[in-house]
DNA sequence: CGACTTCTTGAGGAACGTCAACCGCAGTGG
DNA sequence: CCACTGCGGTTGACGTTCCTCAAGAAGTCG
């Protein structure tokens, strides 16, 4: 279990360089950032702040149910907006560092003055949180019917839309996965060795490549959309 | 596959009688109830509008894969808003009616226009997302890594949490179920075989009692507590 | 009564979880 | 320099689970 533990940093509190929020105005700007501060976290550390914005790294919200068996609901990159406060008391689960980030914590009650004063600071989080319900249901599409491959495709298609995960370099299409195996298992719902193999009956299917290390080449990416679509679904019995 | 049929009425739009809805002001209700429409559906067929309230019944968001599987991604009870608007072109899913419903059609624009008029009308709209977002993620939990039985058991405690569905008859805790076996079974993301045998087992372990038709009675609430936050993992081969 | 839908029950098999072992790598300390 | 350790990932064997399919039961409507 990894301990809570937050370092600070005396550095001036800023957004990261990522849409929306590096097109707000200086003044609203200012005022989103009062009693902000940006604090670091190592890989696998929790972190009990409610509200704030992915400065670098990748966090998830994970819920523990009782014997121990996690599930991250949710993953956020570069840009994104966390918001975990808390509805009818209840909690919405913990936020843990999947990597060595660093995040905006932002001041729920300047925040809240802030939407009400600046309305691109409001539509900037409409934007995100409307952006996040859609991601969610379509992680709740792949979690509820979705056999491992498929699922995997899917992920994959979601991590090429983080910033700077994707490149293009010569000609082929490679993503860096940001996580680990464990990470996208229990965010996919399967287990870290179904990832594994997995991955590798979409090498063998030359689907993809996997030239060193954390990098992913889509090979062919129409068959992939087909598979990240439901293309794949378990065997019948019958044919 | 059903095929889209609205039955318009010519009824005076109305909210329905239930939080936040019912504490708005009458200038505010008069102003959201602009160009609105209250809409009638049978079960299954699906509803073409983006955004507004269930009146009666239960609506679901249904996305279909490829090759025929279907997920419910979210249930929706009376009071509940519905925003399917696109977020980046993409669709969120199609609107199902899983009962008959009746369904408040509100405009977009003039829905806009009220947030941005009356505050209430905006608290009410964010209470609603977030009180949402927090059921996709447990949702989302569920689908996970449960197994069918703490899914159901979960299900059944969001069931109970549906306005009128609960009642507590000579003092048993008793639940109605509003939708199909199907619907469940594409909402947790098994089979109807797999639903009606996990309800089995639960009656069978005097966990719930089956009196008659679609009602359920809670015989051992802290069990099922425990059941549905994850109190029966996958047996390991090791004890 | 049939025709239909929904739910239930049963048999059988594919698939994924469980466990164990191994590999590669990085850090550590002698 | 090398042994030791720990972590993340991979591979294989095996068994439970839940999906698939089929058939029947129960309720609804014409």
């Amino acid at each position: 279990m990894p301990e809570v533990q937050q370092q600070d940093r005396q550095a001036q509190p800023y957004l990261p360089d990522h849409a929306p929020w590096n097109t707000l105005s200086t003044a609203s700007t200012h005022d989103l950032l009062t009693n902000a501060a940006i604090l670091s976290f190592d890989q696998d550390h929790c972190i009990d702040v409610d509200l704030g914005i992915v400065v670098t790294g990748a966090l998830a919200v994970e819920r523990e149910l009782a014997d121990g068996r996690r599930a991250l609901c949710t993953l956020f990159h570069e840009g994104n907006l966390v918001d975990l406060r808390r509805v009818d008391r209840v909690r919405q689960g913990s936020l843990v560092a999947l990597t060595t980030s660093r995040f905006l914590a932002l001041d729920e009650t300047v925040c809240e003055a802030s939407i009400g004063k600046h309305t691109d600071i409001a539509s900037a989080f409409i934007t995100q949180l409307r952006e996040q319900f859609a991601r969610l249901r379509d992680h709740a599409t792949d979690l509820a019917f979705k056999t491992p491959v498929e699922s995997l495709a899917s992920v994959l298609f979601e991590f090429r839309r983080w910033p700077g995960a994707a490149s293009d370099e010569q000609g082929a299409d490679t993503i860096q996965i940001p996580v680990r195996r464990g990470d996208i298992a229990n965010y996919i719902g399967i287990k870290a060795e179904t990832v594994s193999r997995a991955i590798r009956k979409l090498e063998q299917e030359r689907l993809i490549g996997l030239p060193y290390g954390d990098r992913v080449v889509l090979a062919d990416i129409p068959s992939m959309r087909r598979l990240a679509n439901g293309g794949r679904p378990r065997q019948s019995t019958r044919r």
